[in-house]
DNA sequence: TGTACATCAGTGAACGCGCGTTCACTGATGTAC
DNA sequence: TGTACATCAGTGAACGCGCGTTCACTGATGTAC
């Protein structure tokens, strides 16, 4: 076949993009070469010219993933104004981010599989709690400790929620779960 | 070889009892059957004996560790008299039930996977959540829908906590996220 | 600028491995007489 | 109660399948002259 250099920079990205979407449906361990490829058009074969062994390609869409959702929040939060707080809880227990892992929290899709697996992929996931720590903690207006521990219970509770409410088979239940988190989140935080 | 039918039935229970552990560590996915067998001190061929298929154990090992749990949270809770709540946070949210996941809250350990998996899985996970949450509410001593809120949101956070806890790389990190939640969940719930 | 050649991204077959499952076999258990 | 037989829990080899990985091959791209 043979393809030009900027072909080939585009079919990487491409391939991180359909990695990230199936490393957010899937699961790490589920997220198998052919598929990716598949997704990305081109054969499995082609895979190790573009990276090493799988693990790679798992780290590097692990932290697109995890570049993407902060952007989003980033966002989503610079526009909301003054109930910033507010609006990232509705935004993130909301029926929609529930119903649309692909494009969802990375961090809640994946929590589980990261407790059991280690290395680089561990590393990725602390750093970018810790950047969502800080800076949910910066717009809690109390003194920086009060404000990290606030933020990293927010963290907990949201992602649990929103666990759950993926994880249960009754909608009406997996409602309540999504609504009770808001409702306590957003009364008290 | 040739064994008698209480053989078989301590066999089973040994099956089942290691299908038990295997799957609070290592997930549903990763749960095999020549690992369950070794760990009962059986091969794997006789596994077909006591199941029809591997993933009719999942769903027997699954309700028998959500029984375990359940039993052992309803001791807890009534050995700890009046401050049940606060009791049942500290014990859930400890440094000891984040190190032995083999012996934790199958909820947690699994809430990941279920929310990927299908069918019978699903459905018994569907209706443990609702027996924590109507027990959990019960000692709330509110109006019971309020109660049910309250109860859905504390576990919901629970699990979260535990899960970022076992997630993360950063031991100081990890107890934070632990402190951050049961001190929030104590204080407030 | 045009031609000959080297490069290397991508293909598709193949390999090794682990897994769930099947199966012929075994021998102690439990039953029929 | 003792003997002959049927049962069936457990063994270990084998099978099919999917997966990560390797590899010989291809042909357009990019380079050297």
């Amino acid at each position: 076949m043979g393809h030009s250099r900027a072909q080939k920079q585009a079919n990487h990205d491409r391939i991180l993009a359909a990695a990230v979407d199936l490393l957010r449906c899937r699961g790490l361990e589920h997220t198998g070469i052919a598929e990716v490829m598949r997704a990305a058009g081109l054969t499995h074969g082609g895979f190790y010219s573009h990276f090493e062994r799988r693990e790679a390609m798992l780290e590097q869409a692990l932290a697109d993933a995890f570049a993407a959702d902060e952007a989003r929040l980033m966002k989503a939060v610079r526009k909301s104004g003054k109930q910033q707080r507010a609006a990232m809880v509705e935004a993130y227990l909301s029926p929609l981010h529930r119903d649309n892992p692909a494009h969802g929290c990375t961090a809640a899709a994946l929590a589980g599989d990261i407790a059991r697996a280690d290395g680089g992929v561990r590393r990725i996931f602390t750093e970018q709690l810790e950047r969502y720590r800080d800076q949910i903690a910066g717009l809690i207006p109390t003194e920086p400790e009060t404000a990290k521990s606030h933020a990293l219970f927010g963290i907990a509770a949201m992602i649990g929620a929103l666990l759950l409410s993926r994880a249960v088979d009754d909608e009406a239940l997996s409602d309540d779960i999504l609504e009770s988190a808001r409702h306590h989140l957003t009364e008290r935080m």
